[in-house]
DNA sequence: AAGAAGATTAAA
DNA sequence: TTAATCTTCTTG
């Protein structure tokens, strides 16, 4: 997919509005993605992979664009996220939040404690559930196995805001950096 | 081998 | 505001 080859800041506006899927034993489930943020590698204080930083987790953000990355974050949450840049860069970029399409039945009885269809899958750690994905995902080519993405609904520049991303007060300079994208007005977006 | 911190969430 | 809770990474 030629998606694949644009730089990830591009691709994290890309991926707005985009249908994510999810296939397993449980049946399906979907949604549009209405939220990302980038993180940039080598460069960025923000990202796992800063400074060229390779380990055992951070090893599939330096496969190519379009793998999965999975992990697990404040001892309770996984986070999705789709690798991105060229072979060898470690980029990739974190879906934040959902609009919710298929299987949201399913989706509610993972997520017991939603209290509404928002609050099913209007953050990180909340989607990964409500979706299914977990840490045996991560190193899974979308496309080629249980987890797709297709397209969706059809996003113009001017619904796109910028902003910081969210949870890297740690990350000095790059703090402030506007890589977190979402959607103008939609009510799914976290926070 | 052990300890600290974290791309979060929900409840007080 | 804080607890929950555990993987990953760093240090000794």
């Amino acid at each position: 997919m030629k998606l694949w080859n644009l730089p990830t800041l591009d691709l994290a506006k890309e991926l707005l509005g985009m249908k994510l899927i999810h296939i397993d034993d449980d049946g399906i489930t979907s949604g549009y993605i209405v939220e990302t943020e980038a993180y940039l590698g080598p460069e960025d204080r923000a990202a796992h992979s800063y400074n060229n930083r390779r380990t055992a987790r951070t090893e599939v953000m330096y496969s190519e664009a379009g793998m999965v990355y999975t992990y697990f974050i404040y001892g309770m949450h996984v986070c999705f996220n789709i690798v991105s840049g060229p072979l060898h860069k470690p980029e990739a970029i974190l879906i934040r939040a959902l609009q919710p399409i298929e299987g949201i039945e399913k989706m509610k009885e993972r997520r017991a404690r939603a209290k509404n269809e928002i609050q099913l899958t209007n953050g990180p750690g909340k989607l990964s559930k409500a979706m299914g994905f977990t840490l045996h995902d991560n190193g899974k080519k979308l496309n080629e196995g249980n987890i797709r993405i297709e397209e969706g609904m059809n996003i113009v520049p001017d619904e796109i805001i910028s902003g910081p991303r969210i949870g890297i007060q740690y990350a000095e300079e790059a703090v402030h950096y506007p890589y977190r994208f979402w959607i103008k007005n939609n009510p799914y977006v976290s926070r």
